[in-house]
Formats: C-alpha cells, structure tokens, sequence
DNA sequence: TCTAGAACCTCAAGCTACTTGAGGGTCAAG
DNA sequence: CTTGACCCTCAAGTAGCTTGAGGTTCTAGA
C-alpha cells in the first residue's frame, strides 16, 4: 500500500481523524505527504509512527513525555533509559493518584452512609452532612496532582 | 467581623484570591457586596458559603455538581437524597477510575521491567519495548473517562 | 503629610488534549 | 452528472482555574 488517506490510517490505529490532524498540527507527527488536491497521504511506516504515540497516550504518558519518546525512538545516540526512567516516574505519580482515590472513595462512602443514616432524607437546609460541610467539619483529601488523566476524554 | 476583604477570605477558606473571583464571575459565588472604591467585603455567611464549596471541590465533585449541591443547602423544600445520590454516582466513578489505574500501574510495571532486563539500554531505535509499542504489541489499558480529576491542579 | 509597598481591581490569555462546528472542496459510484 | 462519503482549513469550545498586564486603593511608617 502506497498511501493511504486520513479516514483509513485513523481506522488502522484507532485514532480519530481529527485527531491525527491536531497530532500534525503540534508537531507531534510530521507533515504529511499531500496529493494535489491537498488531501493527506500517508505510508505504512506513518501506521507505525502513529501507533507508538496511541501506546505511548495509552501509558497517559502526556504529549509533552510522547514527544521524548518519539525523539528515543529515531535517535541512534539515544538510550532506552531514558524511557524507563519517564515510565519509572510516571508509576510513582499513578501510584500516588491511586492512593489519593482511595482516600477519596472511603470519604465518599461515609457521607453516602451518613446521608442514609445520620441525615436520612430532610431538606437540604437542615441536612447534617450538608451543614457539616459549610461549617468545614466534614473533609475530604485535598486534591492535589492533576497530572494523571489530566484531560478531556477521548470519545 | 462585618466585613472582610478578598484577602482575608482567601487566608480562611483556603482558597486563592483569582479562584474567589473566578467563582463569582462564573456565577458560583454570588456576587459580593463592594465597599466605594469597589473592593470586596465579604460577610462571616460568605464564609460558609465558600468553605462548602471549597469541600465540595475537595470531594472532587465537579463545578456543575458542586451548583446543584449549593442550590440544595439554600432550598427548603429539597431533599438531602439529592445530594446522597449525586455522591453515590460520583463514588462508581471513583472506583471505576481506580481500576482503571490499577491497570495501568501494572503496565507500567512491567515496562520499567522489561526495560530493564529484556532490552537493557540498547538505543532507542533498537529498544525491544519501544518496538513493541511501535508494532502495536505492547499494549497499556485504553484511557477511557476523564471525569475524575479532569483540570489543571490548584497550587 | 507624604510615600512605598501590599493588596485590590478588571480584562485577556494560557494551560491540556482534544472535540465540535462552520463553510466549503474532492472523489468514487451509479 | 449527481449524490453522498470523505476530505480540507480555520475557529471556538471543553474544565477549572492560573498568570499577566496595566492600573487603583489602602495602610503603615517617616
């Protein structure tokens, strides 16, 4: 195959076709051949371009650590280190994240109870979980680090 | 105390000065009373009001839950289930994303891993796990919903 | 009383990683 | 030759603030 169009690379890698444009847009995947008529064409070796950064985003590495990695891949002087070394941090801040919900899933679970138990269905007003809140009583693990899943989904 | 400034809100609620003004224009906070030259004054109730945000926040309900939340503490005739239910939803989410991490974590695992001894710092280009990833075949859980979490970390 | 500096004001733009929409060409099949 | 699927380029929207520019007000000390 010796090029095929937007619509058909983005079905290969599972991307979307705005996507991949924006990808193009920032720099992250290099200018695409055109026909004459302005259309994109794109080779097999642009399949796998593609789909080393849709595993990379799928490690939630951020484009800017992507960008790295892609740099890695084509630079001969380079060493794999340095993507073990992005990978190694990367599970430190997951880890912490991980920890974070935690915290924050048994909060949550308390103040369903205590709707359900020491509340029980009055009016907001008068509600003793609600009232705990406004007087700073009742908390929840501060958020901190957005850093993990820091965007907008992907539809 | 009949009358606080910007600042002195800030320093007790927790919250930074921009992020107080950024709620009144966003309509979250009412807008505050103004002293002549146009400064802030903030009453002892204001203090309430924003220290429930803030906790809402700090539950990591997002800014359209925490107006549903604000709009029930000052109605009468709602009911504190609103609010029960509004945490129920959000707590299925928390643990969805925990899996989600969870998941990631052990790829992550077993990247840093293989780095380390399947390919041992060879060059990028020649890196076995960064093939892997180019040729599709290593694989990290795809990233799916972004409601947890999803903005830029507060300072 | 004057003045320096802290604290306040209002826009406007920036951040992440895309998605969505407007307005319009191109291409292949029937 | 038309229809509809697919492609193009901007521009703006999303979440939840932060940061910056450019300017005013307040307060405490000399």
């Amino acid at each position: 195959m010796q090029g095929m169009k937007i619509g058909a690379l983005a079905a290969r890698t599972g991307t979307s076709v705005p996507t991949i444009r924006y990808y193009e847009a920032i720099g992250l995947l290099q200018r695409a051949a055109r026909q004459e008529s302005g259309q994109r064409l794109y080779s097999s070796e642009d399949i796998g371009r593609l789909t080393f950064i849709r595993r990379c985003r799928d490690f939630d590495f951020s484009i800017a650590q992507v960008r790295v990695l892609v740099d890695l891949l084509r630079d001969p002087s380079s060493t794999c280190t340095t993507a073990r070394d992005l990978a190694a941090a990367h599970l430190v801040s997951v880890r912490d994240k991980m920890r974070e919900l935690r915290a924050l899933a048994r909060s949550l679970e308390s103040f369903v109870h205590d709707c359900d138990t020491a509340c029980g269905g009055r009016s907001g007003p008068d509600c003793t979980v609600l009232g705990q809140m406004r007087r700073g009583e009742r908390t929840a693990p501060p958020r901190r680090a957005r850093s993990i899943a820091a965007a907008p989904g992907r539809a």
